[in-house]
RNA sequence: GGACGGUUAGCUCAGUGGUAGAGCAUCUCUUUGACGUAGAGAGGGUCAGAGGUUCAAAUCCUCUACCGUCCACCA
């Protein structure tokens, strides 16, 4: 006992590790109790972590060890994203590099196995990074997007959406990616702002109205001018047509009146280009217009755009027409203006809105559950509205709401190799969907793979084995909390609910806390691009797992962003080590007590859970302590409760600072001092000495789910059995 | 154009009606057997601004400014 080293280090961490995971205690099926569910929201399976998700992590693994403490058969899923889109651009990108190829050169099949070779190297670090971090979460259940049990719940997902009508295939103009070369959601778009020039111009000379617009170049495919019907200038041209000759081609321009036309902006008319703009498609399908396609997949002018611009660049065809409205005396005005660009998530490309076949989720299409017309927008509002999910920070709610509101049918549909492929397949004109391809041949599958959000929204019953009806699904489904970061709210917090009231009928979880980001210490985004990310293993094997958990919860308020700084993890670090030395004090002023029962041998028992709970054994009796000891304990009895009543508030950051403060400045700084010159006297001693080991074990406990690698590295010095399975004080 | 969050000590943040707080940083002292990754102590804020409610406002209400974020079909 007197060969404690005098400083924590945090070098030892790997070991405890080892021995929690084969204790077995991580797998909730070695554990009684109320069942406790949390699915981890998956990493992308390419990445690696960053202290972002070391933050996430934290917040789980918080809950996950106080839940187990406690006394709940307690599971923490973990699991990794395929993350289509992501995936299949950082492969194909490195084999453009190393290889001078790109996907088609060398074939969907092979490309597929590279992507997988790729993931499967990946995801492996992941799973270290989440060790190293301290995860408690059970690796027996561990689960990928895109292995074959969660294939085969997303191919029934889908079945079972396409035969209520739920799931559609149909041409619209959506958002399409010329850099990706797939379509992507309404959600992956970015709108980034732009200086760029508003031109006012008409058509030809004799065209009665002028129109202003930013993208000259799609006007090549204007069928219609759109002008509000109160506006008193226009009203006399509503329901004319006419024939102009424009930019090397021809136009028939319909003159109608759509409310939805700003009179105050530009010159209040509104060229419409259906094939690419959906708001103009919108236009055009309530006025019965056909669209015209003059842009293709590549961003180019086709030949319906005319002989001038037929085959150049989207940009340079805006130079062309231009220069052409400005030589025939068109052109107005030309303004500068500030102007919303929408660009893809993840390529960053500019998106080019298209007609295009592909498949969608109807969310408005009503449908019969439990003898009541509803529709999957109404099941996504009252899961929430009826407080079957409890959204946090409740601001959140609100957010929730107002993208319901304003959701239009998702584009599930990707033209991706790498991602679940669509459950459908063709022969002639005969369309057949099923869970598994149709016996006869002469079919062939829809070549498109899903967005990879539909994977991901069955996460929560997925990995609990659904479509089959194992017992998993039973005991831990809906989860009690997900807590993932507030910006995929709607990508997946929203979707996953869509897919639990639909599928099973019931919220996928009863709470969902919505974390905030870790930025710099400029308050910016760490950027893997740029360099400034932040390896979080590298942080540990400084400071220590401890450190930086407590770091990254330590006066984060729910939902808000923060800032990480590493002089937070030193002083974390420090708290490891004070924590250490007030131990070691104690375990060197407390060797001579005679407990009422020495601790049981670990060994000397068989089945996992009887250890359960075996630390209170060494618990002394409260009847030995005298008064102002007693006083001591019943004052940390209060900060228990208020510790509790925190952590069951998800109020981490107050917890982890009141442990903090109470353990360094009342309990080392006046505690311990005080027992200085009780433990001199024998009258005073045994008391002193019962007062420190109860106080300094408590303390243990109620820091473990925060500091899980120094408390347990502590209790095992005098423990056989382990502090992550103790009972909660 | 909507909605939300923020503005408190040099820095990062607590504090939601009752005489301004923590950590870090700064300064002074302490080589005392748990710990110098420490201890004792000190300095430092007209709580963004204006108005209002109240016996009492950092805290509630109204407005303003600035910073940040999300949503939105100003073509």
């Amino acid at each position: 006992m007197q060969n404690i080293p005098k400083h924590y280090n945090q070098a030892g961490e790997p070991n405890v590790y080892k021995l929690w995971e084969s204790s077995g205690y991580f797998n909730p099926d070695n554990l009684e109790g109320e069942p406790f569910t949390i699915m981890m929201p998956p990493p992308n399976a390419t990445g690696t972590l960053h202290i972002g998700h070391a933050f996430e992590t934290s917040i789980q693994d918080i809950l996950t060890r106080y839940h187990r403490m406690k006394g709940d058969k307690t599971l923490w899923l973990p699991g990794t994203d395929h993350a289509a889109i992501a995936t299949n651009t950082k492969v194909e990108k490195i084999l453009i590099k190393e290889e001078g190829k790109n996907r088609h050169d060398i074939g969907r099949e092979a490309f597929v196995k590279k992507v997988e070779e790729f993931v499967d190297a990946s995801r492996g670090t992941i799973q270290k990074q989440l060790r190293t971090i301290g995860a408690s979460a059970d690796w027996s259940r561990e689960a990928f997007t895109f292995d074959e049990p969660r294939n085969l719940a997303v191919r029934t997902a889908f079945k079972k959406m396409y035969d209520e009508g739920l799931i559609y295939r149909g041409t619209r103009v959506i958002n399409w990616d010329p850099k990706g070369q797939t379509s992507v959601s309404d959600d992956e778009v970015v709108h980034k702002t732009e200086k760029g020039q508003l031109y006012t111009f008409k058509y030809s000379k004799d065209f009665p109205i002028a129109i202003a617009t930013t993208r000259p170049e799609t006007k090549v495919g204007d069928v219609a001018v759109a002008v509000n019907p109160k506006d008193k200038r226009y009203k006399k041209f509503i329901g004319k047509e006419y024939e102009v000759e424009f930019a090397g081609t021809k136009l028939n321009i319909k003159i109608v009146a759509d409310d939805t036309v700003d009179p105050e902006f530009g010159t209040g008319a509104v060229g419409v280009t259906p094939a690419h703009s959906i708001t103009d498609y919108e236009i055009a399908l309530r006025q019965n217009l056909k669209p015209v396609q003059v842009i293709n997949e590549y961003a180019r002018m086709i030949e319906a755009a005319g002989a001038l611009v037929a085959g150049k660049k989207t940009k340079e065809a805006r130079e062309i027409i231009v220069s052409w409205l400005k030589e025939n005396g068109l052109l107005e005005k030309t303004e500068d203006i500030d102007m919303n660009i929408a660009t893809a998530e993840r390529s960053s490309g500019v998106i080019e809105p298209l007609p295009k076949l592909q498949w969608f989720v109807d969310v408005n299409k009503e449908f019969e559950r439990n003898g009541k017309k509803t529709s999957l927008k109404q099941l996504m509002h009252n899961a929430v509205r009826s407080g079957g999910v409890k959204i946090l920070p409740e601001r959140f709610e609100k957010v929730y709401f107002n993208w319901i509101d304003n959701l239009r049918d998702w584009n599930i549909s990707r033209q991706l190799w790498y991602g679940h492929r669509i459950p459908v397949w063709y022969k002639g004109t005969t369309i057949y969907c099923d869970i598994e391809p149709p016996k006869e041949d002469g079919w062939t599958q829809d070549e498109d793979t899903l967005d990879t959000w539909f994977s991901s929204a069955l996460w929560t019953f997925s990995t609990l084995g659904w479509p089959k009806e194992i017992q998993d699904l039973k005991t831990f489904h809906p989860t009690s909390v997900m807590a993932p970061g507030y910006e995929i709210l709607f990508f997946w917090v929203a979707r996953m609910i869509l897919m639990s009231t639909f599928l099973l009928g019931e919220v996928p979880f009863q709470v969902v806390y919505l974390h905030g980001m870790v930025r710099n210490i400029e308050g910016k985004k760490f950027s893997k691009s740029q360099g400034t990310g932040i390896d979080p293993v590298e942080v540990i094997q400084k400071y220590g797992a401890d450190a930086l958990r407590m770091a990254l919860v330590v006066g984060v308020g729910p939902g808000n962003d923060s800032k990480y700084d590493e002089m937070k993890v030193k002083g974390y670090r420090n708290f490891a080590n004070k924590i250490w030395n007030a131990a070691r004090f104690v375990l060197q002023n407390t060797e001579d007590y005679n407990s009422p029962q020495p601790p049981l041998k670990l060994r000397e028992t068989s089945s996992l859970t009887s250890r359960r709970g075996l630390g209170k054994k060494a618990q002394p009796k409260a009847g030995a302590l005298l008064p102002a000891d007693k006083k001591i304990l019943e004052e940390l009895d209060s900060l228990v409760k208020s510790i509790t009543k925190q952590l069951e508030k998800f109020d981490f950051a107050h917890a982890a600072e009141d442990l903090y403060h109470y353990f360094w400045h009342t309990f080392a700084d006046k505690i311990i001092e005080e027992s200085k010159s009780k433990l001199a006297d024998e009258k005073t001693r045994a008391s002193a000495q019962l007062m420190l080991k109860t106080a300094l074990e408590t303390q243990l406990k109620l820091l473990h789910p925060f500091m899980p690698f120094v408390t347990e590295t502590v209790w095992q010095l005098t423990h056989e059995d382990l502090l992550m399975i103790q009972k909660w004080p």
